[in-house]
DNA sequence: AGCACGCCGACT
DNA sequence: GTCGGCGTGCTC
C-alpha cells in the first residue's frame, strides 16, 4: 500500500471531504513538491463551484475519465506528505466503518490543516545573550544606558526570554538589533510548543510510588513486551492503582525516547487527572480536550507529529493524532461509552487503539476495573493477555451492593424509610452521603390524576421531564420546553401531579429531610456554569457531612474521600431497557458509583433499591460481584448470537416522511436479502423495524440489522449496502448511516 | 454535504 | 411583475 513517490503522475487521486465514497481525478499542475507527489499531501482543488483541500491517495498515469477532461490542482499544499501513520490509521477507519474517506480524512485533521495551513511548528523568538554577552559588562554600554539595562535584565535570564517579556518592559526591537550587532546577544527560533530543556536531564519530576505485589507483577509483564503488539486487558478494582502502573509504563516507554498515547473518557480528563501526569513527569505533557482553541490543537497535533510530545493524553478524537515514534497506546476506563462516536464517522477509539498498536507492533494497555464483555472475552480467550489487580490500597475490600427492596413501602423523594434512616445515622457520625439517581429534573414526567393524561413531547415518542428551576417541561430528547400547564389539556382537571422522582425532587425532599446539612445537586443542568461542579468537590474535599444528589457525571473519576453511605435510588430503569448491552451498561455504572462509597478508615455501605431484589443478574452482581455477572452475560451473548460471538452493523433510517422511511427500508431489506442468498453469505439481516423511539424530534426512525460470524462477510454486505443505498433515487431523500458494532440499538 | 438550476405560490 | 419554496442533479 505505501507508494513511493512518483516522479511525475499524470493523474492524482484525491479524497474529497464530501459525503461521496469515492476518489476524484485532478491533474498535477505547477511544480511538484519538493519530495515528489505522494499519498499524504494536501492540494486546493475546484471541486464543483467550490475550492477544497483535498488529500492526494493514488498517483496514477491513467484515469477512467479521458484527461482532457480532469481538472488540474490549484495548489499544492504541502512539501511532503501529513505523517504516514495518520494517513494509515484514516485508511484503516474509512474501510472499517464504511465512511467516506474524504470525510473521515477531513474529520481527524486539527481546523487548521483543513483550512490549508502548513504543518509547520508555530515559532517563537527567544533572546539569549552570547558568551560574550554573558561576561559583558553593562558598563561597558555606558552611552546606551536602555541597552544596559537589557542587558542586565537579560543577565538575570540564563535560558533567554521571549519578545513579548522584553518589549513588555518598554525596550524595543531597536535596543535588541543593537545588541545582536555587538555579538552579545543572539536571536533564537524555536516551536511554540517548545519546552526550556531541564538541565538535570531527569525525566520525573516526582519519584515514582512504590508499587504493590499485584502491580509490579503487571508491569514486569507490560515490560516485557516493549517491542512488539502485545495487548494487555489490565482489570483493576476502584482504588487498585491503575494509574500508578500507567505512569510507570509510560515512564518505561519515554525513556526509551517514544512517545506515549493515552486516551480517556470524556469525563476522565479533568484538571486532576491532568495534574498528576503533569506532576509526575518532568517531559511535557499534551493535552488534546474540548476546550482546546483550534490553535492550540494544531500546536498539539504538530507537536505529537514531529516527535516532540512524549506524552499525549485526549479523549476519543486523539486516537487520530500523529505519532513520530509511537511507543505505547494506553486506554484508562476501555468499557466507557464515550469513546465510541455516535453521529457522522461512528467510530470506537478503543477498538482503533488496537488497530493501531498492531500496525505500529506496539504495547496496548486497556484499564478498566469492569471491562466490556468484548474486552473480557478476549482477555480469556489468550488472545490478550489478562492483568488483574484485586488489592485496594485502603485494604479494604471494596464495598458490597446491598439490594433494598422497594416493594409496597412508602417513597419519598423517592426513598424508601430504612435507607432514610441510614442517611440520617450516617451524617450523625460526620460523613458524607451520595445519592444517585439516574434521572434530570424534578420528575420523569406530570400526570392528570382524574383522567391518566401524561405530558408527553409533541416531536418525540417520549414524555417531557417536570423541571422547578425554572418550572417547565422539558423534553431530554429535543430542545422542546413548554410551559406549565394550569389544568389538564385533556380534562380540565387542575390535579396533576409529578410522577416519580428526578434529581431536583430528592434534592427538595433530602434537604427538608435534613435541613441542618448542606444539600449539592450535580447533574448537567445544576453544572452549566463553569466552575459549579469545581465549587462543590472543594466543598466535598473539606470533609463536613453533607449529602450530595446526582447524576451519572459523579459515577465517574472524582475520588470521594469522606463519602461513606451510597444511594442508589433506582437501579430498575438501566437493568430493564431493551438493549443487549443495558445490563452490561447498568452493571459497570453500579459499580462505579459503589467505587465511590468508603475510605481509609471506613469500609462504607451502598444502598441499592430496587423492585426486583430476586432479579438473578442483580443478585450475581451483589453477591459475586461484575467478574461472575460478566460471565453470565457472556453465556447469555453466546446463546443469542450477540457480541462479541456475532458481530453487528446497524443501517438507521430517518426522514420527517414516515412513509420514506418505511418505504426505503422495505425495498432495501429486500434487495439486501435477494443479494445474500444470490452470493450465499453467512449474514443475518433483522428487519426493517421501528427504532426504539421512533419518532424523535419530528423525525421517524427505522433500522435493518446486519450480523455476521466473520467480520470479513458483515463488511461485505456493508459494502454492497452503502453502494446500493448511494445509487438509489429513493435513499436521496432518507438520511441514512451504517453504524459498524453499534454501542446501542436505538 | 454544498450549490445551482428550475418551476410554482403570495408579496412590494 | 419578482422573491423564494425545496425537488433534482452534479461534483474529477
Amino acid at each position: 500500500m505505501p507508494q513511493t513517490p512518483h516522479p511525475a503522475p499524470r493523474v492524482l487521486g484525491i479524497a474529497i471531504p464530501s459525503p461521496l465514497r469515492r476518489l476524484f481525478d485532478y491533474r498535477p499542475c505547477g511544480e511538484a513538491p519538493s519530495g515528489g507527489w505522494q499519498p499524504g499531501i494536501r492540494v486546493r482543488v475546484p471541486f464543483g463551484r467550490r475550492q477544497l483541500v483535498g488529500v492526494v491517495i493514488e498517483c496514477r498515469n491513467d484515469s477512467e475519465l479521458a484527461l482532457k477532461d480532469l481538472k488540474p490542482i490549484d495548489a499544492c499544499l504541502d512539501a511532503t506528505p501529513l505523517p504516514a501513520d495518520w494517513l494509515w490509521l484514516c485508511r484503516f477507519t474509512a474501510r472499517y466503518y464504511q465512511h467516506p474517506l474524504g470525510d473521515t480524512l477531513h474529520q481527524a485533521m486539527p481546523v487548521l490543516l483543513r483550512q490549508g495551513r502548513p504543518l509547520t511548528a508555530r515559532t517563537r523568538e527567544r533572546w539569549r545573550l552570547t558568551a560574550v554577552g554573558q561576561a559583558a559588562d553593562a558598563a561597558e554600554l555606558a552611552r546606551a544606558p536602555r541597552q544596559a539595562a537589557l542587558l542586565a535584565m537579560l543577565h538575570q535570564h540564563p535560558h533567554g526570554l521571549g519578545t513579548q517579556a522584553i518589549l513588555a518592559q518598554s525596550f524595543t526591537r531597536e535596543q535588541l538589533r543593537a545588541l545582536v550587532d555587538k555579538g552579545l546577544l543572539s536571536r533564537l527560533e524555536e516551536p511554540a510548543t517548545a519546552h526550556p530543556r531541564d538541565s538535570t536531564g531527569a525525566r520525573l519530576a516526582e519519584p515514582a510510588i512504590p508499587l504493590n505485589r499485584e502491580q509490579s507483577v503487571a508491569l514486569a509483564a507490560l515490560h516485557e513486551g516493549l517491542d512488539r503488539y502485545h495487548p494487555c486487558l489490565l482489570e483493576g478494582v476502584t482504588g487498585s492503582g491503575k494509574t500508578e502502573v500507567y505512569l510507570q509504563l509510560i515512564e518505561a516507554v519515554v525513556g526509551q525516547g517514544r512517545q506515549a498515547l493515552v486516551l480517556v473518557p470524556e469525563i476522565g480528563l479533568t484538571p486532576q487527572t491532568l495534574a498528576r501526569f503533569r506532576q509526575r513527569f518532568r517531559v511535557p505533557v499534551v493535552a488534546l480536550h474540548s476546550g482546546l482553541t483550534d490553535h492550540e490543537r494544531f500546536d498539539a497535533w504538530e507537536a505529537a507529529a514531529s516527535g516532540r510530545a512524549p506524552i499525549v493524553i485526549g479523549t476519543r478524537s486523539a486516537i487520530f493524532t500523529p505519532l513520530a515514534r509511537p511507543g505505547v497506546i494506553i486506554v484508562d476506563e476501555e468499557h466507557d461509552g464515550s469513546f465510541k462516536q455516535q453521529d457522522g464517522l461512528r467510530y470506537h477509539a478503543r477498538d482503533l487503539a488496537v488497530a493501531r498498536a498492531h500496525h505500529h507492533a506496539i504495547p496496548l494497555l486497556l484499564g478498566s476495573a469492569t471491562p466490556s464483555l468484548e474486552s473480557l472475552s478476549r482477555a480469556r480467550s489468550g488472545d490478550w493477555r489478562h492483568l488483574t489487580l484485586t488489592q485496594r490500597a485502603s485494604r479494604h475490600a471494596p464495598a458490597r451492593l446491598e439490594l433494598v427492596d422497594l416493594r409496597g413501602r412508602p417513597r419519598q423523594g423517592g426513598l424508601i424509610p430504612p435507607v432514610i434512616e441510614t442517611i440520617r445515622e450516617t451524617l450523625a457520625a460526620g460523613h458524607q452521603v451520595l445519592v444517585f439517581i439516574n434521572r434530570r429534573g424534578f420528575a420523569p414526567t406530570l400526570a392528570c390524576h382524574a383522567c391518566g393524561w401524561l405530558a408527553e413531547c409533541d416531536h418525540c415518542d417520549a414524555r417531557m421531564t417536570l423541571h422547578r428551576q425554572p418550572p417547565l417541561l422539558a423534553c431530554h430528547h429535543c430542545d422542546r420546553r413548554r410551559v406549565l400547564p394550569e389544568a389538564c389539556p385533556k380534562c380540565a382537571s387542575i390535579d396533576l401531579r409529578p410522577l416519580g422522582s428526578g434529581t431536583e425532587r430528592t434534592e427538595e425532599t433530602l434537604a427538608g429531610l435534613f435541613p441542618k446539612v448542606p444539600v449539592h445537586r450535580i447533574d448537567r443542568d445544576s453544572t452549566r456554569r463553569r466552575d459549579a461542579f469545581e465549587q462543590v468537590l472543594a466543598e466535598l474535599r473539606r470533609g463536613e457531612p453533607c449529602l450530595l444528589v446526582g447524576t451519572q457525571m459523579l459515577a465517574k473519576g472524582h475520588h470521594l474521600p469522606h463519602v461513606t453511605l451510597v444511594v442508589v435510588v433506582n437501579a430498575d430503569a438501566g437493568l430493564y431497557a431493551s438493549d443487549f448491552r443495558a445490563l452490561e451498561q447498568s452493571a459497570q455504572l453500579l459499580i462505579q458509583v459503589a467505587g465511590r462509597a468508603g475510605r481509609a478508615d471506613h469500609p462504607g455501605r451502598v444502598l441499592v433499591q430496587t423492585l426486583h431484589g430476586d432479579d438473578p443478574h442483580l443478585q450475581t452482581l451483589a453477591e459475586q460481584g461484575y467478574a461472575a455477572l460478566a460471565d453470565q452475560l457472556l453465556e447469555e451473548r453466546r446463546a443469542a448470537g450477540l457480541p462479541p460471538f456475532r458481530f453487528l452493523a446497524l443501517l438507521r433510517l430517518e426522514s420527517p416522511r414516515e412513509d420514506a422511511v418505511s418505504a426505503l427500508g422495505h425495498q432495501v431489506a429486500e434487495a439486501l436479502r435477494q443479494w445474500l442468498a444470490s452470493r450465499r453469505l453467512e449474514v443475518g439481516c433483522l428487519g426493517p423495524v421501528p427504532a426504539p423511539m421512533e419518532r424523535r424530534q419530528n423525525r421517524y426512525h427505522a433500522q435493518l440489522m446486519l450480523t455476521s460470524e466473520r467480520r470479513s462477510r458483515l463488511h461485505e454486505a456493508g459494502a454492497w449496502l452503502t453502494a446500493w443505498l448511494e445509487a438509489s433515487p429513493e435513499a436521496r431523500r432518507v438520511r441514512w448511516s451504517l453504524d459498524i458494532d453499534p454501542q446501542t440499538l436505538s
